[in-house]
DNA sequence: TACACAATTACGAGGCGTGAGGGTAT
DNA sequence: CATACCCTCACGCCTCGTAATTGTGT
């Protein structure tokens, strides 16, 4: 499975790279980075470098700062919430699928009951039905 | 059916009255209000009338804001985002709930399929089975 | 050696809670 | 007519983004 590039965690921008990529500021990202909103990973003489998927996160964060004008708690709950909630569609589309999966072994089994009986029963020349034995 | 009343929407208290049960300034209540968070009835006069409902937002807001440091745009985004997240949880409890009926109708169905059978065979006295005709 | 980063500090804009003042409903 | 409401304006505190400074890594 090719892993899709635009939102790999394999750590590649310093820091300025990363700003401009995110449009923003450099010391902003070290707020971020102190809020605990995106940690970075760090080289051996702690240079920070930035994942692309850091990058998407950044740019999000500034949609819920700039345009919709939440403060940086905020935007911690917020992203808890959102996490939270694709958690629970997975759950949702994951009892969809058992269920779909139970529909189809209660009709295997109707289907196999009937089979049974079937297999039970034998045309006798006059059209009437005996069991096997 | 007896309502809650902790969680009734009766419109029952002026603005001075809500404000010391959430515990806050009157002002803070009509900021609140201007940007939507919590909007009270009002009477002809157009004096403000708070549910237990509203104390009950009003002193969950004050949990967002003040422990958690959410700010009011951040406010209303989280208020949303539980009120989806309460949705999506009904949602899930009735398809587990479908899911338990589609089991029980299989099962029935299964079983009607036997007793079809079973109905369509005699008992001879040898022991033997046959097609009631 | 030059350039970019790390960490700290300081400043300005805006959000939010609180208070004061004048007018109105009950 | 007294009290508590209505509304608007103004002040102070805090947050956040930005800039400046000094030192370090590459």
């Amino acid at each position: 499975m090719i892993k899709d590039i635009r939102k790999s965690n394999r750590p590649v921008y310093m820091m300025g790279i990363a700003a401009k990529l995110a449009g923003m500021h450099p010391q902003t990202l070290r707020i971020y980075e102190r809020k605990k909103l995106v940690c970075p990973q760090r080289t051996a003489g702690s240079t920070r470098l930035y994942s692309d998927k850091d990058i998407e996160m950044l740019k999000y964060i500034q949609e819920l700062t700039r345009e919709l004008g939440i403060n940086l708690a905020g935007v911690k709950v917020v992203l808890e919430l959102e996490k939270e909630r694709s958690v629970q569609e997975d759950r949702f589309d994951q009892i969809r699928e058992e269920m779909d999966k139970v529909r189809e072994e209660m009709r295997q089994e109707i289907e196999e009951v009937r089979r049974q009986y079937r297999r039970e029963l034998v045309v006798f020349p006059k059209g009437k039905l005996m069991r096997r034995y």
